[in-house]
This record gives structure tokens, sequence and C-alpha cells, in this order.
DNA sequence: CAGGTAATATGATGTAAATCATAAAAATGA
DNA sequence: TCATTTTTATGATTTACATCATATTACCTG
């Protein structure tokens, strides 16, 4: 998949030889799930694009836990954390799954912004939806544990179907909770006969029941 | 104050001529404290930039407690509810103070946009430092009351110094929580010598030992 | 100025969910 | 193959906070 981001929204009407720098300058590599793309507090060198796989943007609370601000799907830029000029990063970027990811250093997408009004009109727009998306999750951080863990689910069945790959403590991360109302929520929901589940497995067998909860 | 916004970051470089037409086709008008700039789930037909005070950014949660999501200050736009292309709002805008607004609306952002390379790089630029603000701000909401009260009582005295004029209801609705936890938390705080109070009116005595609190 | 409403205050009670504890099964790996 | 770690599971305890209740005071408005 060599130089697959220059197909994504952004650098798609850019001129070919630009295209061609960008296929020298930046660097696509995959990241095994779990592992960490970048950490919150370092210096903010690179803009980030994801080009498969799901990616946990994660903040350290107050109090120490874990939590996962946003969760950024295939072809969806990791900007917003660095993209103009920041130099630490707000959050740290976890590979949710396996995933693989474009890095543009941020100096390269400077330059692309200065440069391009199709590049700074794309990314204008990419980062106001972001802008709402996170608008739309934000008011869930306020919601039930039941809810929010439903909500994951069905998230993640957009993507990966009704058979997905995540442990309870996956899961409790991605919807701000501990491993043990994660593990709870799911015996409620398995009770009701809409989710089935072994080890780092869970099969959602009515996701409209959920998606009821989840309202 | 005519035309106030035209001084603001995108606006700045624009044309002569496009800054006259601007002034045409954008309204500037004062909402008072508490009172709706846009209401979540309505027509979202324009973009809005503050002058002067502050609004906040509030949404229903599915409990249908007001979440508020946000808290937009002077020369900051209100845009990602309504800045591409989207229908509806995502979230209400309610002054928090009295607050002088410019509406953009739609049609015209998109031809700003479209047209002028600066205005984009601008909103580029401005929306990417919002979506950092918010994962800071986002890592709160699973804090402790006590905490996201002392926030918001410093978040507000950076722009409005030690002696706040807010109730405790409006400072409950900032934190994400009741208005008894909000007058228990300053209960607390008082006790320690930090802030005083009186209907309507908080002063902070000792911000220092309320940064730490917040730590 | 009397009556109503909003703000402050505090006590009592309820509850969702974190924390603590323990255990068994499954995976890992030395 | 045996020890260690991870995951799932569930029960007991604790805790922060919402909720409910009630009272007082300040304020507005007819």
């Amino acid at each position: 998949m060599e130089g697959g981001f220059l197909h994504l929204d952004p650098f798609r009407s850019l001129p070919k030889e630009e295209k061609n720098r960008l296929c020298q300058d930046c660097s696509i590599s995959a990241f095994p799930k779990e592992s960490r793309i970048f950490e919150e507090g370092k210096k903010a060198d690179a803009v980030w694009f994801i080009l498969s796989g799901w990616v946990r943007l994660v903040k350290r609370s107050p109090e120490g836990r874990p939590v996962t601000l946003f969760v950024v799907t295939t072809r969806e830029p990791l900007f917003g954390v660095s993209a103009v000029g920041f130099d630490t990063y707000a959050a740290s970027a976890i590979a949710a799954t396996g995933a693989e990811v474009a890095k543009i250093p941020q100096r390269i997408f400077q330059h692309l912004l200065n440069t391009y009004p199709s590049f700074a009109k794309s990314i204008a727009v990419l980062s106001c939806k972001r802008i709402r998306e996170m608008e739309l999750t934000y008011a869930m951080a306020y919601d039930t544990v039941d809810r929010r863990i439903a909500h994951v689910l069905l998230q993640l069945s957009n993507d990966f179907g009704d058979t997905l790959f995540f442990t309870h403590r996956e899961i409790s991360e991605m919807a701000g909770t501990t491993v043990e109302s994660s593990i709870r929520a799911l015996s409620r929901f398995k009770r009701k006969g809409w989710v089935r589940s072994s080890r780092g497995k869970i099969v959602l067998l009515q996701p409209k029941e959920l998606a009821k909860e989840e309202r």
C-alpha cells in the first residue's frame, strides 16, 4: 500500500510532483494492537492519518485512570493534537486494533497548509466535522455505564460487524469505566440475550435492542 | 462596534470589497445572559463568532440533564456545530454572560472558505486548536465534582478576574453537576478559606489553592 | 408591601458504580 | 509441563454524588 494516504481527501487534489515528494517525506507503518503511536506530553512533530484499523486517543485523568477521548477509524486523521504547531501531544494514541498509519512530519503539513488552498479547505472541513463528532460523544461521558458500553459496542460494530475481537479491558477503556463494570454490563446484556461472548470475543445478537438501551 | 468581527483572525486579511459585503450580509446582535443563540437539533444555517462575553455549548444528556460541552470566550468562533454544511446544530448555544455575537450565514461562510485560501487556513488552524482544547476539557468529565467546580472557577477567572457574577445553578451546569453539589463544593472551598460568596457572586480568595485542588 | 419566585443552605436517603476480594479458566511461556 | 499472567466472573463493601426534603434569605413584581 505505497503512499496509500495520497488517495485520502486532503491529499487527493495535490499536484503530482508534490505527491511524489510526500512519498519520500512521509512514512507508513504498521502498529500492532495495543501499541502506542505517540505519547501524551511528548513533543508533537507529526500529523497522522489512519489507513486501516482503529486508534484510540487516550488521556490520563487527574485521578490517573486512562480515559478514551475519541476513537478514530480508518481513513481519518489523528490531527487536532498536533496539526497546527503545538509542541506536545494532548493525548496518547493507542492502536485499538492492528493499524496502518501514515506519518506526515509537522513541517510538511504546515507547508501543505500554507501552499494549497484545497488542502487547507479540506483540513478545515475535516476538523470541523471532528468537532461535531466530539460534541456528540462528549455528552455520553455523563451517561450510565450500560449505555456507554452499548454505545461502544455499536460503534465498533459499524466497522467490524457483529463479531468483535476485544477484551473487556479494552471495551472498558473505550467506555471510560472499569473492567468489572464492563463485565457486569455485558453479563446483563447476555442475560437479556442481546450478546454472546467468550474470551476476547463479543458477538452482537440483537444490535437493535442494544441501540434501544443506548437511548 | 460596526463589523467588529472583521478584525478577527479569519476575516482580517480578506479584501476590502469582501469586507464591505460582509458588513451587509452578516448581523451583529447582543444576547442577554441565559438567552439562547441557537438550539440543539434546529437547522444550522449560520456560523457565529463571539465578539464579547462567554457562550456555553450545551447538550441534553440521554438522561435529560443539560451538559456543558464547552465554554467559548470572546473572539472565538462557535463554528464546529455548523461550519461545514451539517443540517442541524449538535448542541445549543446559551449566553453565559451578556454576549455580543456576529452571525455569518452558512452560504457566506462556504463562499469565504472556497474563495480565500487565507480564510480556509485560518479556520483550519482555529478548529484544530479547538479540537486540542476539547481534548483537554474532555478528560475532566471523568473527574470529581470538586475538581470540576475548581476548574470552572479558575477558567472563568481567566476572563473575569477574581470576582465572578454567576449563580450556583450556572456554575453547576458548566461543571456538569447539580446545584446542590455545586453549593456543597463551594461550602467546602469556603470552609478552607479559598473563596467567599454571596447571592450571585463568588470571590476567589486563594486561586492558587484552588488550582492545587484541581490537580 | 405582600406574595411569588429564585438562590443559598444543609440534612437525610438512595443508588450507580468504583473498589476490594477471591476464584477459576484460558492463554502464555520458560 | 508447570508457573505465571490475563481474562472472565461474581460477591461484598465503600463512596461519591444524585435525589428528595425542608428552610431561610434575597429579590422582583404586581
